[in-house]
DNA sequence: CTAAACACTGGACTACGCTCCAAGGTCAAG
DNA sequence: CTTGACCTTGGAGCGTAGTCCAGTGTTTAG
């Protein structure tokens, strides 16, 4: 699959693949006239890039999980490791979220506002 | 209260100050010497704006929020509002998540890697 | 054969959130 | 009166994640 098929197929646009291949994120084979070339995975692998980065993986991050998946000797294992780890940080966050929320209600209600400058 | 002084209560810089002043995200009165002169709410003020932060907040936004609020008739109303608002995007961003989670355990045990190339 | 559509490269540019630096002004202690 | 800590400004630079462009080559359809 050359670039701009695969740019149609996950959404994205040909500078961004071009750019997600200098950062190593994604591989592509090149054609004998120097066109890269796509194996069909690249469309999920790409869906799964645009997700993980919505939960706030940096595309280093990404691109280094990908790379241990694949040296992983069981990559259920390391798959399960790694998103457990992603939720607790999500969790922390939505405690802190709770905790926040509550204490800026309390001070609201008792007249002291954030920024009285 | 000086810049080196909120900086070192904040654990910031000095240079994160005035950046942040460049943004609009505090305000310091100015000493007759030109030095910049801080409320000492300021110090709470940026503990605020540095949760928020890390609740995904963009600091435009915090800037934005802190106008809402010093102009909204009902802070506490304009509060909650907002950080519920902030708790949906969470809660959404968690159940997402969930089901990658489950997505991906799912397709390594029936042995499809998100990576084959 | 030509024109359109597609591909290539390198480099400039953007927004965000800092971080560092140079050159200079202010102030309190010794 | 000098030294050192502290302050000022403007501007450069950085990492992340793209986005756009110019100049050029390739492929495909009429």
């Amino acid at each position: 699959m050359r670039i701009g098929e695969l740019a149609a197929r996950t959404g994205t646009t040909r500078d961004t693949i071009r750019f997600y291949e200098r950062v190593g994120l994604v591989e592509g084979r090149r054609l004998p006239n120097g066109y890269r070339d796509f194996a069909p995975e690249t469309v999920e692998w790409l869906a799964y890039v645009r997700t993980a980065q919505t939960l706030g993986f940096t595309l280093a991050e990404i691109a280094r999980h990908g790379e241990e998946l694949r040296e992983a000797p069981d990559s259920a294992d390391a798959l399960s490791a790694l998103f457990e780890q992603k939720i607790q940080v999500v969790d922390a966050r939505m405690a802190e979220l709770a905790a926040l929320r509550a204490e800026l209600t309390d001070r609201v209600g008792t007249g002291c506002p954030l920024r009285t400058a």
